[in-house]
DNA sequence: ACAATTGTGAAAAATTTATCACAGCCGGAG
DNA sequence: CTCCGGCTGTGATAAATTTTTCACAATTGT
């Protein structure tokens, strides 16, 4: 009947394809602090779900139990036995791996980047970008390379959501000069460029300095030639085990602005949300569920 | 009044001492078990230290707190704590910034995203997923949505690199279908989908489903609807504080399956990549130098 | 529009906690 | 040896909390 040698987690995850949007919410609950969010009350339970109690009492008797306390005996069982076996420490991060997977060796790596990456940081150079970046009144130049393009096309996606104005441009791509035609005193430049540094990407910085813009640049630990031209440089640790760098730094760096410039826009912003929103419910563009 | 980072059993052992027979009896029976047994119900607990009823509300309140459901939910919380491991204690990552600041915030919740989608993730399916991916007679489909068609050509770029065969297709676009006509059975399509799951993405692989394609999805911990129809599914928790989702930990799980593929192909990709340095020579795309 | 899912509010049932008074026990002091 | 004082268990009970269940309304996807 219920198998003994299963935990409670593997239980619920193996169940989550069954289950309804609740249900799923309060599974995915209890699997995000495990097992001690199981332990409290019922209503804390159902609370920190964001679910209604009938729910929960639904659920635990569809997992098998015959109550909530029983399901929780079970749990408090599983968590005697654990403390019993290997430390529960988190060695590993995929802990059903061993620690030289690649996946931990790698996670390992890219946790370390970002410890070393904020603690170079300076947060006032950081704000002041994203005041640059926030300024309606500047004409944004969102700038990548050959591989960095994806993450200047990210922020230019959200950008594009946030504030008017603003261009994406590609450096490997012969168009761009282009577009500085149009670059005036005053303008922003977000340019990309990490190892394997671009030619094309340092020309095109310089002649948006000479035509006056401003330049914001997320390069890595080494530094893009293009920092001596950069009035603000964001630099980050790209190292992993791996034959080729890593963007995840980077891109937390990129998403920490989005945030920041969405805070500081929000007034404005918040009604090209919204018309966003209708023009996706009209074009049904996205599920609402499910 | 009450030390904050003191845990209960430090606090038990503390006192220990000082405590009668029954009490050091029920004591000692806590910290053989723990935490579990202080979570079940105080009778339990009783009658498991054989010891009274009373002398364990007694003892509770002595060890300072109002009663044995506050002390319990002491216990939670430090179990909750514990298992978060030592990497998410960090205070302020930014240790010029406030922690509010919100490059510590962002940072904190990435870091907790990553904590929590490698501690759910199954190294088996990912380690499947790759070897699909690194198959050269599979054609691979690499497919992403608006925004996550950045994370798509991130790893279009690289697997460009390191195995021919292979496509990008935007599900937003409306030129997808001509891309499906070639798709056969065993080729494998890589999915974007997270957040705003969208209808073209979803309708794009029921159709490669039907031609008899292999589906490796990328989404969000709600899981797209598309992992119906997926052999393999990598969630990653995306929550941030911010109004938009992360895909930091998305991009994680890219680059250590770009890592893997790499390692799987070697001997194949060598060439490859001796290949594309001498390209990169004639072009002077790159620098050699700073 | 229909069927399934989920939330609301409430009430009843069950369990758990907190106390109390009292009796028994134990060790040590006299 | 006896008495004393503190500790502990018993059994009972009241109070508080928690669980369980209901009927019904609201929501949402098909």
């Amino acid at each position: 009947m219920m198998d003994a040698d299963q935990t409670i987690s593997d239980r619920i995850q193996e169940k989550l394809d069954d289950m309804t949007r609740a249900e799923r919410q309060l599974a995915l609950s209890i699997l995000e602090n495990y097992p001690a969010s199981g332990l409290g009350p019922l209503a804390a339970l159902a609370k920190g779900a964001n679910v209604s109690v009938p729910t929960v009492a639904r659920m635990v008797q569809k997992l098998g139990y015959k109550g909530y306390p029983e399901f929780q005996a079970n749990l408090r069982d599983e968590l005697g036995a654990i403390a019993k076996g290997p430390i529960a420490k988190h060695e590993t991060w995929a802990e059903a791996a061993p620690s030289e997977h690649i996946l931990n060796r790698f996670t390992e790596a890219v946790i370390e980047n970002i410890r070393s990456t904020l603690a170079h940081i300076e947060p006032d150079a950081f704000d002041k970008a994203c005041d640059l970046v926030a300024d309606q009144n500047r004409h944004l130049y969102i700038v990548g390379g050959r591989i960095t393009h994806t993450l200047a096309e990210y922020l230019f996606l959200h950008m594009q959501v946030i504030r008017p104005n603003l261009t994406h441009v590609q450096s490997t791509s012969n168009t761009w000069p282009h577009y500085l035609l149009n670059a005036q005193d005053g303008d922003v430049f977000v340019v990309f460029d990490v190892r394997r540094y671009e030619n094309n990407t340092l020309k095109l910085a310089e002649m948006a300095r000479a035509r006056g813009a401003t330049i914001v640049l997320f390069t890595d630990q080494w530094r893009s030639p293009v920092h001596r031209l950069a009035d603000i440089s964001l630099s980050s640790r790209i190292i992993v085990p791996s034959a080729w760098d890593s963007a995840a730094t980077t891109m937390l760096l990129v998403e920490s602005m989005i945030s920041a410039v969405q805070i500081l826009n929000w007034e404005k912003t918040k009604d090209r949300m919204e018309e966003l929103e209708d023009i996706f419910d009209n074009t049904k563009l996205f599920r609402k569920f499910t």
